[in-house]
DNA sequence: GAAGAACTTAGATTAAATCTAATCTGATAA
DNA sequence: TTATCAGATTAGATTTAATCTAAGTTCTTC
C-alpha cells in the first residue's frame, strides 16, 4: 500500500492524515506481526521523535474506532494491534503470547435464540496452543482439539 | 454443585482445597456473570476477610492453570473469569464490556496447511456487538454480520 | 514433633494505558 | 491576510490491573 492509499484510508475513516497518525498506520501495514502499543511507539518514535507515547496511544484508539485497525486482547499481556486487511482469524501462543494470522474461513453464526436481544456486529475465531517457535520445546503440552 | 464436588474438582486439578481457594471457586460457580478479579476479591473478602487480594489473584492463576477456570481478556478492561462448566462461546459487549455465554456449537477446525507447525490446543469463538442492556440505547450502531 | 512444601499476607512494585493541562497546527471564515 | 477554533500533540502525572517480595502460617509426611 502506497502513501496515497494510506492517506485515503485514514480520510475514509474520518481521520485527518497527520504525520504521527500516518506513521502509526504505515507501521502497522508494514509490520503484520501484531505489535504491541509500546513496540509501535518505540519504532515510530525512533524513526521520528515527533510522535510521543500519548499520541501513539491516542492514534491507535482512533484507528480502532474508525475500523481501520483491530485490537487483540491477550490474557496477562499487552494488547496487540493489526491493520485490518483481508479477513482472517487469530492464533495466540499460550507460551509466548505471540498473535498470528490464520487464513479466514466462514464460521456459522449462532442461532437467533442463543443471541436473544443482543445485536451482533462481529465474530472472531481465536485458536490457542503453541506457535511454531514454541511447539518443539514443549511438545509434551500438546493436546489436539 | 455442592461443597464436596468443589473440593473434588480442586483436588482433581492437583490443588489443595484451602478455605480461600474454595471460596474463589465457589464464588465463580455461583456467579456465572463473568466477574473480574477485583469483583471476586471484593465479594470473597467481604464474606471472609481472611482472603487477601494477592491470594485471590494467586488462586485465580492456579485455577486457570489447572483448567478449572477460563480467563477472558477484554480489550481495554480487566480480564473476566468463568468457571468451566459446559462448553460455550462468548459474547462481549462493545459498549459496556460485559461478557456473556452463547450456547456452544461446533466450529470446524482450520485446514492443517493454515496451522503449519503450530500445535492447536483450544479454539474459542467470540462474538461482539451490543448486549441486551446496551442494544436499545444504541440501535444506530448496530450492523448485522 | 520436625522438616519441608504449599499456601497466604500486607504492602511495595511494575506494566499498561489513560489523563491533564498546556501548546501547536491547519482549515475555514472574515 | 489574519483571526478563530476544533482537532491534534505533548511531557509528565496518574490510574488501573496485576504481580512481586519477604515474612509468616498451615498442611503433610516422615
Amino acid at each position: 500500500m502506497d502513501a496515497r492509499e494510506v492517506k485515503q484510508s485514514l480520510e475514509d475513516g474520518g481521520l485527518r492524515c497527520t504525520p504521527q497518525r500516518y506513521a502509526v498506520m504505515a507501521f502497522l501495514l508494514e509490520h503484520a506481526g501484531h505489535p504491541t502499543a509500546s513496540e509501535i511507539f518505540e519504532a515510530v518514535n525512533r524513526a521520528d521523535p515527533r510522535c510521543s507515547r500519548a499520541t501513539t496511544y491516542n492514534n491507535l484508539r482512533d484507528l480502532v474506532r474508525a475500523g481501520l485497525v483491530r485490537e487483540v486482547a491477550v490474557e496477562g499481556r499487552a494488547a496487540r494491534f493489526d491493520a485490518k486487511s483481508e479477513r482472517h482469524h487469530h492464533f495466540i501462543c499460550d507460551r509466548c503470547g505471540a498473535v498470528e494470522d490464520i487464513a479466514w474461513y466462514k464460521v456459522p453464526r449462532p442461532d437467533s435464540r442463543a443471541l436473544g436481544k443482543r445485536v451482533l456486529r462481529d465474530c472472531e475465531l481465536i485458536f490457542r496452543g503453541l506457535c511454531a517457535r514454541c511447539a518443539p520445546r514443549h511438545a509434551s503440552r500438546a493436546v489436539r482439539v
